[in-house]
DNA sequence: CCCTAGCGGTGCT
DNA sequence: AGCACCGCTAGGG
C-alpha cells in the first residue's frame, strides 16, 4: 500500500514552484514552467495560491518549512531549516552525491571531477553530472553549485538560466 | 575555439 | 549481456 502523496504549489517572486510529500518527507522539488524571467514563468507568479490544506498536520508542518527554505535560498541566503527529505527514489550513487551537494555551503561551489573525488571515485566525474540531474529536490539540494572544470557553467536539467539565476543570487563568479 | 578518446552510472532491450 | 544515453575531463589541434 503505497502512502499518501500531496503536492503543494508555492508562490515566489520567480514564479510558482510545485513541492511534493510523500509520508516521509518531501520527495520532489518542481521549478516553474519555462525559464526564469519568462512570460509563462512570470504568469505563474499570480495562479493560483492552493494551500496545504486538506493535508496532514506533519505534512503541513514540512511545507512551512520548505516555503520559508525556498525563500531563502531564492534570495541567495541560506535556509534556516529544511524539511525531512525523502530521496529514497535514488540509486546508491545519486543518494551518495546528494550528500556530498547537501554539504555545500551557501557561495560555493565544486566541479563535478571534485564530487567524484569526494566519494573515492575518481573518473566519475561524468556520473556525477547524470546524478546531479536526477535530483529531485533542487535548489534546497544545491546541484547548482557543482561547476564544470575550469568554473565554467557546465549542464543544469531545469534550464540554465535557472543555474544562472541562483548562482548569481549567491554571489557565486564562474 | 573545436574535436577526440576515455570515463562511470543508469535504464532499456 | 549489450548499448546508448549523459549536467564530464584532459589533451591536442
Amino acid at each position: 500500500m503505497i502512502p499518501e502523496r500531496y503536492s503543494i504549489p508555492i508562490a515566489t517572486p520567480d514564479g510558482q514552484f510545485l513541492a511534493r510529500y510523500s509520508g516521509t518527507g518531501l520527495c520532489a522539488l518542481d521549478f516553474p514552467p519555462g525559464q526564469p524571467g519568462t512570460l509563462s514563468c512570470r504568469a505563474s507568479r499570480e495562479a493560483s495560491s492552493a494551500s496545504a490544506q486538506g493535508a496532514p498536520p506533519a505534512v503541513q508542518r514540512w511545507h512551512a518549512t520548505t516555503v520559508k527554505a525556498l525563500l531563502d535560498a531564492l534570495a541567495g541566503r541560506p535556509p534556516v531549516a529544511l524539511p525531512p527529505l525523502d530521496l529514497s527514489c535514488g540509486t546508491a550513487f545519486q543518494q551518495a552525491v546528494w550528500g556530498v551537494l547537501s554539504r555545500i555551503r551557501c557561495g560555493e561551489t565544486l566541479s563535478y571531477g571534485e564530487v567524484a573525488y569526494a566519494l573515492g571515485r575518481p573518473g566519475a566525474g561524468r556520473a556525477v553530472g547524470s546524478a546531479c540531474g536526477a535530483n529531485p529536490v533542487p535548489v534546497l539540494v544545491p546541484c547548482h553549485r557543482v561547476l564544470a572544470a575550469g568554473r565554467k557553467l557546465g549542464g543544469f536539467s531545469g534550464g540554465l538560466g535557472w543555474k544562472r539565476l541562483l548562482l548569481e543570487r549567491e554571489n557565486v563568479r564562474f
